[in-house]
DNA sequence: AACACGTTCGCCCTCTGCTGGAAACCT
DNA sequence: AAGGTTTCCAGCAGAGGGCGAACGTGTT
């Protein structure tokens, strides 16, 4: 038996049994999933009913089969006639096992247990004195006091289906559904939002819409932590990522998911599927946004994360933050210089004092100051400036601007390859010709089920782990990353402006990321951020987030959009961490009215529009 | 019957942020 | 030249937004 140990979801929540099982081949098979193919359904709810699953957002349908077919074999069987049930108390003794005792495991049904076998006509007294009939529901413990409502009621226990599509086999229950039905095929929409051009085939689908787009009117709270929606489903599935519950296994490894989106997607790294492709390199992702991030790599307008400490700029957030922590958080211990007997508080100033301790050097650069000892050195670092990668691999392909690179790639990578160094006469202008991307399709050749499926590394004893989650890693360095990415959010910085003996005037103070605005940035951009941070109110800054919303967006050149006021929607997602839009726990109040109008000041013009109104679905009788 | 509207199931998308590992850089 | 460190980038999971469609029920 095969023991797997999951690194990443050590609190998942199995609701699944066959999960449980450690032998695959003994999966219950209408509950496994089919590996290669996700199969993709109609849109909109499906024609045959089915039972309540344990959850109401992302359904996962795979292994309903049966119950469905079940389902249909008793409805042949048993059809109600609805108006002998309606007009005659009924003695139907149905056996236990019809399609109408489905009772028990529906959540619906689980509070109260219905009248089973007549219609309850139960004698009561009205408010104008009159003795109306109170009318029950035989199946269910529906009641009303009218008899046509009852009649209509009882539609939803029935299976008939009298009115019959004429584009497609679906047949539906009401005239109402059919109109509603039909008029997908034929793309009539009659309800059109009165904010903007959107139309829509039912009502509820507007009043939804403008509740998302225009009211912001969130009926559903989570009293945990104030995280407000449009949608009670949405409610649910946040209140999972509350109790971890994660009720969707994959079949093939330990990974359980909280809802049917995640396990579609985590598939992939068993599949191979790979749907997003590169139109430049033809390279191909699992996930879109991996492709958004690699197109930046061809884009020469990059995101910059400019350290405030030092002239280093950072392609990401989150490298940022490993860089501030790395070089410029104050070492328990100062640091001492090897060559004098100074000491340093962080890194950075270490290595800057070091350079002062630099000795002549004969080969100089001419473009920048770097400076080596030998003129291969120096060779080698003007490949950089001119571009040109001279040293290719002869096992890869692979191209470099440094022999000692290559040597170092090879011994790295190809380790047991008689890989040699091939030297090319330079060719200019190929920048990173084929990094990355095109180099690593090769890992996946001859790998059917992509990387992951050979992991289940059999965890070295050695392995590096965390003593505050426990998780392990496979290097000191990616234990360091972690602990200061997950567990540290907080560093002393060690700013060397704040310790300069001489008085400092406030314009003098250098702002590196200065440095890089001016040189980089479209000032459209600029003034959007602004307009942002100004919003702010003093307490909302946090002094450990420094700057962390990129300075240059990736906005296409020319967009005719940035003239606008920015919307919610564009404003980008690290601004809006700044200003309260997304969910903080400890923050109840980012979630109040109050502050979503604070938002909207800064990001909306407020107008009277935005407040919900009786007429805001736009439905004029 | 038509309307209004809440509810439910389902699909897909984006944004975010951490991780693994290789290239690039530095000494 | 070699080895260590930093940066870069693909991989991938968490969380939430938005819509399509059907169903059910009270009201008109
Ligand atoms: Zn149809
Ligand atoms: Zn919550
Ligand atoms: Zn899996
Ligand atoms: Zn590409
Ligand atoms: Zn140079």
């Amino acid at each position: 038996m095969a023991t797997r140990t999951s690194t990443r979801s050590t609190k998942a929540v199995k609701f699944v049994d066959s999960a449980e099982s450690d032998e695959d081949e003994d999966l219950d098979k209408s509950s496994v999933l089919p590996i290669n193919s996700v199969s993709k359904k109609p849109r909109g709810r499906p024609p045959k009913s089915r039972r309540s699953q344990p959850n109401d957002d992302e359904e996962w349908d795979g292994g309903n089969e049966q119950i469905d077919e079940e389902d249909d074999e008793i409805h042949e069987d048993h059809k109600i006639d609805i108006e002998r049930d309606v007009t005659k108390t009924m003695h139907m003794n149905r056996s236990t096992d019809s399609v109408y005792d489905f009772g028990e495991t529906s959540r619906k049904w689980t509070k109260s247990t219905p009248q089973r076998n007549n219609i309850v006509s139960k004698a009561s007294v009205s408010d104008s004195g009159k003795t109306m009939e109170k009318l029950m529901c035989s199946y269910c413990n529906y009641t009303t006091t009218k008899k046509y409502l009852l009649q209509r009621h009882l539609k939803s226990h029935s299976t008939e289906r009298p009115h019959k599509c004429a584009y497609c086999d679906r047949s539906f229950k009401t005239t109402i559904q059919l109109t509603n039905h039909v008029n997908t095929h034929l793309g009539v929409k009659p309800f059109q939002c009165k904010f903007c051009a959107f139309s829509f085939t039912t009502s509820g689908e507007l009043i939804r819409h403008v509740r998302y787009k225009h009211t912001l009117e969130k009926p559903h709270r989570c009293e945990e932590c104030g995280y407000a929606t449009v949608e009670l489903s949405k409610l649910r599935r946040h209140i999972r990522t509350h109790t971890g519950e994660k009720p969707y296994a994959c079949p093939h490894c330990s990974y359980c998911s909280p809802d049917t989106f995640k396990l579609k997607r985590h598939l992939r790294v068993h599949t191979g599927e790979r749907p997003y492709q590169c139109t430049i390199c033809n390279f191909r992702f699992t996930q879109s946004n991996s492709l958004k991030a690699h197109m930046l790599t061809h884009q020469a307008e990059k995101p910059s994360f400019p350290c405030s400490y030092c002239p280093s700029v950072m392609a990401r957030k989150s490298d940022l933050r490993y860089h501030v922590s790395k070089q410029h958080s104050r070492q328990s211990e100062p640091l001492p210089c090897n060559k004098c007997d100074e000491d340093f508080p962080d890194k950075y100033t270490l290595r800057m004092h070091g350079k002062t301790h630099k000795g002549q050097t004969i080969h100089s650069c001419t473009n920048c100051e770097f400076s080596a000892n030998t003129s291969q050195q120096l060779e080698d670092h003007m490949n950089k400036h001119r571009g040109t990668r001279p040293f290719q691999c002869s096992e890869c392909g692979l191209m470099f601007a440094a022999r000692a690179d290559l040597r170092a790639h090879i011994t790295r990578t190809h380790k047991n390859a008689s890989a040699a160094i091939v030297t090319n006469p330079p060719t200019i202008g190929n920048r990173r010709p084929q990094r990355r991307a095109a180099s690593l399709q090769h890992r996946y050749i001859g790998m059917s089920s992509g990387p992951e499926d050979e992991e289940q590394q059999h965890e070295e004893e050695d392995g590096y782990h965390c003593s505050i989650c426990q998780r392990q890693f496979t290097s000191a360095r990616l234990l360091d990353r972690h602990t200061f990415a997950v567990h540290e959010q907080k560093h002393d910085v060690y700013d060397e402006r704040d310790y300069q003996t001489n008085e400092i005037n406030e314009d003098d103070v250098h702002d590196y990321a200065d440095d890089e605005l001016e040189e980089k940035i479209n000032h459209k951009i600029i003034n959007k951020n602004e307009n942002i941070v100004e919003g702010m109110e003093e307490d909302d800054y946090d002094e450990e987030e420094e700057d962390l919303a990129p300075h240059v967006e990736d906005i296409a050149e020319g967009d005719e959009d940035m003239e606008q006021i920015p919307t919610i929607k564009s404003v980008s997602s690290a601004n809006k961490k700044q200003i309260g839009i997304i969910r903080k726990s400890d923050d109840q109040e980012s979630f109040s009215d109050k502050r979503k109008f604070n938002i909207n000041r800064t990001t909306f013009i407020p107008n009277e529009d935005e407040k919900p109104d009786l007429d805001v679905f736009g439905f004029d009788g």
